[in-house]
DNA sequence: CATAATAATGAAAAACTTTCAAAAATTGCT
DNA sequence: AGCAATTTTTGAAAGTTTTTCATTATTATG
């Protein structure tokens, strides 16, 4: 009672109030086992008088555990993003857990400090929705590490849980649909890997093209990072070159938003001029003055299941093999890609 | 040494390893004023040796301090807000902060849920993007809260720091350009308040309106919550209607959008039919094929902005006068929004 | 060389909660 | 009432770090 607009109350504050010992306060305020009922209802309602909040930092040192999971993304201005982060934060939300949310701006040094900093916080898990495949930074703090659930993403360096799409499939099934479109110089935009490996859906583009005996060219593979600015520059620059594509698959929709953009100031029109296939499946591109066709990626749903993944590990205290979901991506066909006239 | 890969290593066992005190080693890992070069550099180089990790809960606990806040937003699948998330976070992170992430879903117990939440986890401060103006969740906390800078919204009921724009005004300016435009019946879209209060941009409609001689018909006023299809179905509804209004205001962009598409899926054209003007400026706002006019808000800025004088006031101590920052909105003219033809 | 001043180190307390073993109180039973 | 069994309560320790104060070691000064 003494220190009461001075400091927050704490379970001592309380135990002297009462008369009880902390261990009796402690107790009656989890609602745990062998206090008696008189008891608890004096303690809680002292608890409650003076204002009393549990001190997660103290109980965290204590249970060894915090109730709350780090969430790392690339780009949250991509719509993507924030699509999964919900689905994350719901599943968490859920179950009691808190996220730290983490956005690396597609930076590996900003992925590295932000794994360093959550191992730090001693959360009690990591969702890494990397934009890297090979990492750098997992594999230093591995030993001290909570469970890390990779997320639209996997690194080939280390087996950990993860959930994503095929996005190798995701890449083939869109160039697959352009080539049944009639298209013949189809190009590709996007990152071509991380350094390490060549991108999944770059890959998935080789392998439809190579599927139905078209020619690989290195001069149709225009890349950079997956921002839409730089979708826009590509395109600008594209359409100034001489080898013009006629179509374009998009490693993601944020990026073909800026193509499209880019091509119609251009004065061209799509699909009639060029076509456009993009990745994602983000709400814009489903605007019907949009209408850009893509491949779906069940966002909300895998974020909630990355989660859930996460927090299975966490009360398994990481016992059991690593769960790997690969879902199927599904081709949403819209105007951006119609079929050329002639 | 004994205990390496059963658990993390802290401060004691580099004590015990390089037979120097807690107090040393801490300050050694510190970098404090008073260990001896060669000190400092053993117990640095087993540190690091042995996967050192600082244990920030501990050191919370100690300093009372977390270098953690929270960021409460309404919506995170509006991109308005994942905009504003980025600027918080990029000045949180400069300043050595983490923030963790909390989506209320415009609902308020989740709101209070994650106030009380917050202050358990004893974040240094938080940014309350809220959805409401009156809070009865802030009060009861107020005791032992930390610093809360309320971002887009302020509470009438509550004297805090706060980052908004000039709401009555961009509703104001924003139906004041449908009115230039020569439209005659403007409807308004959005929310009419949180229950305790009209909605600041509805006032500045009500307000344009009445300084330029309009009347304000009720019949024109549709709402809703703030989502894209919301916006949508309210625009069927309102075009199924008999009293059909020639020109929106719709409350935020999102909603906007949602509008245009009920517009277009009807047969009818923009602004031809039907003029639109939102608000936040949403990215997608400025895409031709959208053209959305709207009332731009710095987004990024004022995350920014609210993280910089929270993170100032949680320096102070809290002393000073809480900061006020009104910023003036900007209307952003497209072709939404069009001179009617007659 | 003695003394003062400075630098380096250590011991212990504090931050707040939970948990374990042990003690105290209560209940049930004869 | 007396004893065992059960329930309730307590005291102390643990968890990890920082910090304060005190102590020891080192250097400088007269």
């Amino acid at each position: 009672m003494l220190n009461d607009n001075i400091m927050a109350p704490t379970i001592k504050d309380i135990a002297v109030e009462t008369g009880f010992s902390y261990a009796t306060v402690s107790r009656a305020l989890n609602n745990k086992y062998g206090v008696k009922p008189g008891t608890r209802k004096k303690i809680v309602s002292v608890a409650r008088a003076c204002g009393y909040t549990p001190n997660a930092i103290a109980r965290g040192l204590v249970k060894k555990q915090t109730h709350s999971i780090g969430l790392i993304i690339p780009d949250i201005s991509n719509p993507f993003f924030p699509e999964v982060a919900s689905g994350v934060e719901d599943g968490a939300r859920k179950k009691g857990y808190s996220v730290f949310l983490c956005n690396t701006n597609y930076e590996s040094e900003r992925e590295a400090h932000y794994l360093q900093l959550l191992v730090e916080k001693r959360v009690d898990g990591i969702i890494l929705a990397s934009g890297f495949q090979t990492s750098a930074s997992i594999d230093p703090i591995s030993l001290s590490a909570p469970p890390i659930v990779s997320l639209c993403s996997r690194f080939e360096n280390v087996s950990n849980s993860f959930v994503m799409i095929d996005n190798e499939r995701g890449g083939f099934i869109a160039t697959k649909h352009l080539i049944e479109q009639g298209y013949q110089k189809i190009g590709f935009v996007g990152t071509q890997g991380d350094g390490f490996s060549e991108s999944q859906r770059f890959k998935g583009y080789r392998q439809a093209l190579s599927k139905f005996n078209m020619p690989y060219e290195k001069g149709l593979v225009f890349t950079g990072n997956l921002k839409r600015e730089t979708g826009y520059q590509i395109i600008k620059r594209m359409i100034a070159g001489q080898e013009c594509p006629r179509a374009l698959f998009v490693e993601n929709d944020l990026m073909a938003l800026g193509v499209m953009q880019g091509i119609k100031e251009s004065g061209l029109r799509i699909p009639d001029d060029m076509a456009v296939v993009g990745f994602d499946d983000i709400t814009f591109a489903s605007f019907p003055e949009i209408g850009l066709t893509t491949v779906r990626q069940p966002k909300y749903k895998m974020g909630k299941l990355a989660v859930e993944i996460l927090l299975e590990s966490i009360s398994n205290k990481a016992t059991g093999e690593p769960k790997r979901y690969i879902l199927e991506p599904e081709l949403i066909v819209r105007t951006s890609s119609c079929k050329p006239m002639g």
